[in-house]
DNA sequence: TTCGAGATCGGCT
DNA sequence: GCCGATCTCGAAG
């Protein structure tokens, strides 16, 4: 039982630098009601100050526990049907946040896989998405403690990742300041998300249509 | 293998 | 109303 003695991370562990914390989280594990996941994938949101964070225009009902201590889960829900997972850390007034974008299945995987329909062990918790998905997370856990003992839990990394397999890029699927390099994932893990740039929605107008039609 | 578009709904302007 | 920190499937190369 992999995830069973794995000790929470402490409270004090989040309330640093958002990079420091992001970086800290790669090989981290996420425990969640018999599932555990290996976190291969983060990115890093900079509260108020990052225009790419829900924290940017202030607080709201939504972002609310992006504002409060350290050490809790902010989940959201979006595109209608996917619910994503962010980890508050830094002072309450820096609103910043990681967002877990991948991870590698360590214990669990029948549970997992039967909640993402039988995909491949490597496609588990590949995606934001699919990570709460395996990990049944939805906003019944938005504002929880990880770092206490029992229902949603984050463990620190058995042991630490290689510097030299840490890897930094772009962030994956925003429009604003996209070009910060605050995506980090381990290199060469299968579980890492593939990255795309972000692409605008394209959206059938009755206008659009017309001029696709014959100007 | 890559690309494009639909699904679907809550938050914010 | 508009659009999104996404995923999946089908079509085309």
């Amino acid at each position: 039982m992999v995830g069973r003695q794995l000790t929470p991370l402490r409270r004090a562990f989040y309330d640093r630098p958002v990079l420091d914390v992001a970086l800290d989280l790669l090989g981290a594990v996420v425990w969640h009601d018999e599932v555990a996941v290996r976190l291969t994938e983060v990115e890093a949101y900079a509260g108020a100050a990052d225009p790419a964070s829900h924290a940017y225009r202030g607080q709201t009902a939504r972002n609310r526990v992006m504002f409060g201590p350290p050490g809790h889960a902010y989940v959201y829900f979006t595109y209608g049907m996917h619910f994503c997972m962010n980890l508050v850390c830094g002072p309450p007034a820096l609103a910043s946040a990681v967002l877990l974008r991948a991870g590698e299945v360590v214990a669990g995987s029948d549970v997992a896989a039967g909640r993402r329909s039988g995909a491949a062990a490597r496609d588990l918790a590949r995606g934001p998405a699919r990570l709460c998905q395996a990990l049944d997370i939805d906003r019944r856990l938005d504002g929880e403690d990880v770092t206490v003992p029992g229902g949603l839990v984050v463990a620190a990394a058995a042991e630490p990742v290689a510097a030299n397999r840490v890897r930094r890029g772009p962030r994956v699927g925003i429009s604003q300041a996209a070009d910060r390099p605050w995506r980090l994932w381990i290199d060469g893990d299968p579980s890492v998300s593939a990255y795309r740039a972000h692409v605008p929605r394209r959206r059938r107008t009755s206008g659009e249509a017309k001029s696709l039609g014959g100007h």
